[in-house]
This record gives C-alpha cells, structure tokens and sequence, in this order.
RNA sequence: GCGGAAGUGGCGGAAUUGGCAGACGCGCUAGCCUCAGGAGCUAGUGGCCGCAAGGCCAUCGGGGUUCGAGUCCCCGCUUCCGCACCA
C-alpha cells in the first residue's frame, strides 16, 4: 500500500513527457489536425488562477483529442512587450528585456510543473526580433495597401502611461490599463484602416456558429454600423464675409431623414471644423471662443462621472432645411459628437429625446411630423419626444407616408437635386497603433526631408530595438534619445533622414501569434502558408471575456489582411470560441491589491498539480464565473486520493499488458453487468461532455459516479474492499478466482485512468503505469463506448396519476408500449388511485414514465 | 435608456427532444475504525406533517398551454455583464 503523493509523480511524469518529446507535432497528413490554442501570456511574473483556469480547460481539450487520435498542436508563447515592463524599469532601474526573461523563466516554470502538454518546442516571445521582425514586414504591406498611414488626429493621452490609446483601450473614460482619466492630445499617428473591414467584420460574426452569443453582440455594438443619411444645411449668405472663404453649407449625418420637416434647428459639436470661421465672423468672436472651449475641456472629464447637461448657444446664423426651405438658427451644443458623423446633426426635437430636452431649455420650435396613426398632434400636447416610426404628417408632398417609404423617396429627392445620398456611419474607427513608449516593435519608418515617409527595405529587416540605459517616463519616445538609432540616410535618396521613433501598440503583437505558432521558426517569412493552411483555423481558443473586442476584432481584422495578401485562405481564425470565466475569492477579483491572492504554486505544494487541475474543472461550467475555495480544492485531492487508493487495491490482480476488455466474458453475473454498464455509459458521458458540450464540471461528475459504483462493487465482491485494505494490509489477491470479475474491473479501471487522464495526467500515467502498461497514456486511445454495453437490461418506469408519481415499474428495457400500459393498469398501487374512477387517457413516453389521467 | 445572459437546497452546481427536480461535490449530522484525527469507511441531509407506511408543498413572483413544465408562451420582479448623449 502506497499513500497518495503528488509531488513526485507529477516531477516524474513531466521529465518523461518532455524527454519523450509526446506533444511536439508535425503536419501530419494522415491524421485529421486538432489545433487547441490558449490565448498566449502576458509574462507578469506569476502565474495567477485565472492562467491555471485558462491552461487547464485547454489542455484537458487537447489531451483528450489527442487520445481520440487527432494530431494536436497545442503550443504556447508570450505576449513578451508591454508597459508594466517599462514601469518596472523606470522605477527600478532594471531593463525590461532582463525582466521579461525573468518573467517568462519563472512563469514557464510554472506551468510546467501544472503539466500542460504544450508542444514547448513551438514556444515563442514577441519581443524576439525573429517574432517582431514580422510585424515590421506585415507593417510595411499595410503601408503599400493603404492600410497602414499616417495622420494628425485627436487622440487618447493617458497621462500616467504616457502613451496614446486606441479608442478600445479607453474604458469608461479612463485608460484600460490604470483607469487615469484620459486626455485630448493633438498627435500625428500611425493608423490602421480597420474600418476597410467594418462591414465584413460585422456581417461575417453570423459565421461565427460556435462563438458566445455575448461576444457577438459586443463585437457588432462596437462596429455600431447604422445606415442613414447626410444632407447638407445651406448656410445662410447673410453672413459677412470678411477673410476666409467658409463652406456654403453643413454637412448633418441623420438616420431619420423622414423626420426631416421636423428638424428645427441645427446643431454643431464644439469640435466642428466650422466652429472657427463661425467664431471669426460672430458679432463677439472672443465669448463666442471662450464658450466652445469651455465645451471641449468640459466634455472628456464629465463623461467619466457620467450624465452631463445639456448646453449650447445660439451662433447667430441661420441654415435653411432643404426640405422645407426655412430658416433654422446653428447652435452648438456640447452633447453633439465630433467624431461621429459629420460633428453636426439636425434637431428634430418632437422625435427625438435629446432634441427635445434640448429645445424645451432653450425654448426652440418643436414640429410634430411622424405620428402612429398619421392624425396631427400640436407639439404643446407633447410631454416627450415620440421616437417611433409611424406615419408622416405635416411634410409637405411626403405627409401620408410611412417612415420607411418616405426615407426612400426623401433620400432620392436629396441625391437628385446634390443635397445629400444615403450613408452608412459606423462607431468603428481606424486603430491608432503608434505607442510614444520603448517596449514595443519599432515601427520601420523612415522620414526624409526629400521623398517624405519612406519604408524600411525588406532586406534591412528587423529594425532592431536599440539598447536604452535611462528610463526616464517622460512623454516622448525613448527612442528619440538614441541618436544612432534615429539618424538614418533615406533608402531612397541616400540623403539625411530621421527614423519613426514610436513603437507598435502590442495588441499588434498578438494579431497574429496563432498563425506563428505553425511554423514558428521560419526566417524567410511570417509563416509558410502551407503549415498554415494545414494547422488554421485555430479549432478551439480558450481565454478570458475582457478580449471579447480588443483582441479578437484585431485578429480577425488580420486575418483579413493575410489573406488578402494571400497567405491564408480562409477569414476567420477562430473557429470555435470558449471565454472562461474570472476565479474570485470573496466575490471579488483575486488581486495584490486586495490581499485576496491564492497562489498556484502554493496549492500545487500542498495538494499537486492534478487537483489543482481537477478542481478548477469540476467546480463549475467553464464560461462561468467560480468562487475559489480550499475545501473544494481539498475535495478534488481527496476524489484522487480515492481513486489511487481504488487502483492500488485492485492492480496487482487485474493488471497486466494491453488493454482489457471484457468483451469475452459472456458469464458475467448481475453486480458485473452492471459494472461493466456502468462503465461504457460513463465513457459516453465524458466524450459527449468534454468533445462536444465542454461541460467539464459534468464529466467530473460522472467519473466520481463510476469510482462510487466501483467502491460499492468491491465491497459486494471481497470481504474487505479497499477502504479496509488500508489499515488491515491483508493481500486478498486469492480472493478473486472469478475470471468475469477481473475482466470487468480491469475494463472500468482502465477505462477511468484514460478519461481521468485529461483532467489529472500524471497521476493517470501513474496508475496507466501499475495497471501494467509500459507506454506513455499521453498517447493512448481513447476508451471506446459501446451502447449495445451501456444499455440497461431493467428499466424503472415511474407511473404518475393525474400527474404525480404513485409507483414504479421495474420491466425489461425492451417493453412494448402496450405492456407497459397493461403492467401500469393492474399495478395494485396505481389501482388504489383508480379504483372507482374512470381512466380517462394513458400516455406512455416509451422508457421513460407512464401517465395515467383519471376522473 | 439600448443590448445580452441568468434567477433551482446552507453553498458550487446537475437535469439529452417537455417525462422521477436536486446527479456530483462542498458543508453539516450520526455511526464505525483509531492512541489520535483537519485521515479513511458507512449512513443521512430541500421544507412541512407523521411512530411509520406515506402524504402535502417546493426550481424568483403571477397567469397560461399540456396527461405532464425548472424546461414552452404571456405579464411582472431581481441580479450580473456589455454599450451608453452614436443623432
């Protein structure tokens, strides 16, 4: 007898997997692939539950379907840039790079000792050059497709990073990393045109069958695509002219065109390109500049704290409505968007909720013009604004229409007479990826006094991040401090140039890394389109919420790119989408701040890396939140403990070589029919739960039913089933003189280690091990299920009257209907029910309950 | 406000197509074993009534469809998540 002890084993186990090299994989043709991919690591330092989680839901995917005898790749990497490492060096003087190494040693230590089989010979870094190199390259494509360009914009300062954001990094105002209140800065910036993509991002999430509906709706809110209208106000002529010439007229975007007879008044945003030209010609330039600023300023931080009021002013002048030819007055209101659109919308305060509030504060006209049942209503009946669509009234030739027929013709009267055309504007806007930071990819860009932005050749790849001593956290780019770095002769004219001294945003980094990972080594290109022709789409991703936008819009967005650069051929990398959920404790998330932090390493010290494993499976859903608990975790050791103890009674009787089956024995009496059905209707729950549900808490379940049956069984066969062996130590191997019994136990018990397998590997393998087997079970066969086995001889029928259940039947699990019926009706518990009543109807659900109704 | 998901014992959670609600585990109770137990084994564990057999009530609340509803439909409540002045 052998008590339980994780720690060495598992040491055991991960020497021989990486020895015998079991998870390294080529494209094998003969095999169908399985590409099983968990979103790679930031190297923060310390491998949190969260990673533990994500790791463990994959791997027990992966090792499952390599049984099935898929030929699984199943690598991992680290997503090796990133400020928190530039922090830590301004703070504490140590380079990123060193620190980065020291992360990722410590932390692929750490996963190591969970035994993830990942293939690490595939393992890369995207701070290698080898890896950032083809960032650079694909750059540089982007470039000459217009995909990549520059230009000066307004964008996201975060004050305490230092950097630019891209709009998805903005969250709630702050920034996505430390939540400082984000700021406006004036920047010229590399952009990537991810709005080329907008519709076919948002139309192809309908693909996406085995995505999470939530992630989904997330992707397509943030696309935001609406389709509407612009029209152009006419400015009115009366405006004194003095200096610069100004456009003739605004430029609104409105999705409700049919509304547009009512549309009173015209508003800009504070940061409409007008607002300085309508400034200049005001009759009192200098308020008129002082409230517009006052708006921009006003606008960001109050946002963050959440609804702001509504204000505007009157700019004094005056636009005619194209369709009713009146004049309305232009105002500027600080709720209207500058971003969104055009920076100007027209105010149709009945139908429209802001407009109203709006035009009620500043006493401005309000023109019914779409009512439900096409009747007028006076605008001082109106208590708020209708928003519906419904019936046009008071809109000249239009009235009488309804709202969808009357935009058609609306739209098609502003395309004839050059006054607007139907649009469609997308809250999608192109990614800002320029980083004023020194940990990222340099971008490979030259400036040239003479041939303006100039690519770095392809043959001078990799522009290599150069060596920086200081790490100052000033505002500017790093690498403007390196001379050597940034004085560069122009690949064109040869003459002085300077390079681009900003980094890659490093979600550029991980757009990509899963086609990598197919042929991670290649030095002439990004990848060889045929690995990933062989290994893409990814089959199975596994990883957290929080990349529900940010990432996975970039990575099909770049998918996008490399095929239609023709080096993939399909669109969406991810074919299948699991997003695990958070692991708290105390109902909030585990953090250093908090003090809640339950350390992997720790628990695997006290309890092993399978439990650990097991319990994070077993405690809930995957997709769902958990609450992290020692005693669970206990209980998940205590299920293995069992099971090693179950093993270990039995394997000097049963064991042997090659896999049992019990197929032969055709005396088995009834606890070893049962047995051995209990046995295949596990196999079958498992591979439905983990292959096609993911329902690995279930899975679990069902093996710690076969264990339970397995104990019950040993205790009806021997006098003194394991639990006693424990403390008496007799050797009961004589015991057993049934030949059925030791084929039936032998088939559940290696049935169990093989689906245990995947859930707790290296205690598997132990066991794989004293059963008698001298090859690795990393690369065994999945057990294989047969329902002919699985079926139950007896069946219990339960018979409910009028709806509750008053007996059982105990028939053969063949039984006709009309037996059941029969057997239902002269059953003398049913009869006490029916006796003297009238059978109104009998239904039976064949196998499953007989229901009678009487009256 | 808009959009999404979900409400089941003391707790985490099960429940194929509408078919025995509460699998499995945690916790708790009792017994056995033990020098000891934070080990192991056995049994019990939704609520109420009952000595018992058994009965009644129970899946957020209220209606409905059905022989039969946790599951389907309608109304309402609550929670979580995402977006949020996007015209």
């Amino acid at each position: 007898m052998s008590d339980y002890r994780p720690q060495e084993l598992e040491r055991k186990w991960q020497q021989r997997w990486t020895s015998s090299r079991v998870f390294e994989v080529t494209e094998d043709q003969s095999r169908p692939k399985f590409y099983c991919l968990e979103m790679f690591a930031y190297p923060s330092g310390h491998a949190h539950m969260g990673h533990v989680r994500n790791y463990s839901i994959g791997d027990a995917l992966a090792r499952m379907k390599r049984m099935r005898g898929y030929n699984v790749l199943h690598p991992f990497g680290w997503d090796a840039f990133g400020l928190p490492a530039e922090n830590a060096a301004i703070k504490n003087g140590v380079h990123p790079e060193a620190s980065t190494r020291g992360n990722i040693a410590h932390m692929k230590g750490q996963l190591q000792r969970l035994g993830i089989s990942y293939a690490w010979g595939r393992e890369l870094a995207t701070c290698d050059s080898e890896y950032y190199k083809w960032n650079q390259w694909l750059f540089i494509r982007m470039f000459e497709r217009g995909l990549a360009y520059r230009r000066r914009s307004s964008v996201n300062w975060c004050p305490s990073c230092n950097t630019v954001l891209a709009n998805e990094q903005v969250v709630d105002g702050g920034c996505w990393r430390c939540g400082t209140p984000v700021e406006i800065r004036e920047l010229e910036q590399w952009f990537f045109r991810i709005t080329a993509y907008a519709d076919e991002l948002l139309d192809q999430t309908t693909t996406l069958t085995h995505w999470p509906e939530k992630v989904l709706t997330m992707q397509r809110n943030w696309i935001g695509r609406s389709e509407g209208a612009r029209v152009k106000f006419a400015l009115e002529a009366r405006i004194p002219d003095p200096g610069s010439p100004i456009p003739a007229s605004i430029e609104v975007f409105t999705t409700r065109i049919d509304t547009i007879y009512g549309a009173t008044f015209v508003l800009l945003a504070p940061e409409h390109p007008l607002v300085g030209s309508l400034a200049e010609r005001s009759t009192d330039p200098a308020s008129f500049r002082r409230q517009v600023q006052a708006f921009r300023t006003q606008d960001r931080a109050a946002r963050i704290s959440g609804d702001i009021e509504k204000q505007g002013f009157d700019t004094g002048f005056r636009a005619v409505n194209p369709f009713t030819n009146q004049q309305v007055p232009v105002w500027i209101a600080n709720f209207v968007l500058g971003e969104y659109g055009t920076g100007a919308v027209m105010a149709v305060p009945a139908h429209d909720e802001r407009d109203f509030d709006f035009a009620r504060k500043f006493n401005l006209p309000i023109r019914v013009v779409v009512t439900p049942d096409g009747r007028p209503v006076p605008a001082e009946e109106l208590s708020e604004a209708t928003v519906a669509y419904g019936t046009l009234v008071d809109s000249g030739p239009y009235s009488g229409l309804p709202s969808a027929e009357a935009q058609k013709q609306m739209v098609a009267f502003a395309r004839e007479r050059g006054l607007g055309e139907a649009t469609v504007q997308y809250r999608l806007k192109d990614w800002g990826i320029s980083r004023q930071r020194y940990w990222g990819t340099p971008i490979p860009m030259i400036y040239c006094e003479k041939d303006g932005i100039v690519a770095v050749p392809d043959d001078q790849l990799p522009v290599v991040l150069p060596q920086v001593a200081q790490f100052t956290g000033r505002g500017d780019s790093p690498l403007a401090q390196v001379p050597e770095f940034v004085n560069v002769s122009c690949p064109k004219c040869g003459g002085a140039a300077r390079r681009e001294t900003d980094t890659m945003d490093t979600f550029v980094d991980s757009s990509w890394y899963f086609y990598r990972f197919a042929d991670p080594r290649n030095d002439k290109m990004a990848f060889d389109p045929a690995a990933v022709k062989y290994w893409l789409p990814v089959d199975f991703y596994v990883g957290g919420i929080e990349h529900a936008i940010l990432h996975l819009i970039y990575s099909r967005f770049f998918a996008r790119v490399f095929r239609d650069i023709g080096m993939v051929d399909h669109d969406e990398p991810f074919t299948h989408l699991l997003t695990q959920g958070m692991v708290l404790k105390d109902g909030v998330v585990m953090s250093k701040s908090k003090g809640n932090v339950v350390d992997p390493d720790a628990m695997m010290q006290k309890y092993g890396a399978d439990a650990l494993r097991l319990y994070v499976m077993f405690v809930a859903p995957p997709e769902k939140e958990v609450e992290w608990t020692d005693a669970g975790l206990e209980g998940s050791f205590r299920f293995l403990a069992r099971v090693w103890r179950l093993v270990d009674h039995w394997c000097e009787t049963v064991g042997g070589e090659g896999v049992g089956s019990a197929d032969g024995c055709d005396s088995l009496n009834a606890a070893e029919r049962a047995l051995r059905r209990k046995t295949h209707d596990t196999i079958r729950r498992v591979t439905i739960d983990i292959e096609e549900r993911q329902q690995l808490n279930t899975a679990v379940s069902a093996m710690m039913e076969l264990v339970n049956e397995l104990y019950s069984f040993s205790d009806q066969t021997v006098t003194g089933g394991p639990a006693h062996r424990v403390d008496e130590d007799v050797d009961h191997a004589g015991a057993f003189e049934r030949r059925e019994t030791i084929c039936v136990v032998r088939e559940a018990l290696e049935t169990l280690v093989r689906i245990l397998s995947p859930f707790a590997p290296h205690m598997a393998e132990e066991m794989w091990e004293k059963l008698g087997h001298a090859t690795t079970l990393a690369a065994a066969t999945w057990p294989a299920y047969d329902p002919d086995v699985a079926k139950a001889e007896e069946i219990v029928v339960p018979v409910q009257v009028n709806g509750k259940v008053r007996s059982r039947l105990t028939v053969p699990a063949e039984v006709s209907e009309q037996e059941l019926e029969r057997l239902a009706l002269i059953d003398p518990a049913i009869q006490t029910y029916t006796a003297g009543k009238t059978v109104k109807k009998v239904v039976v659900a064949r196998g499953r309950l007989v229901s009678v109704v009487v009256q």
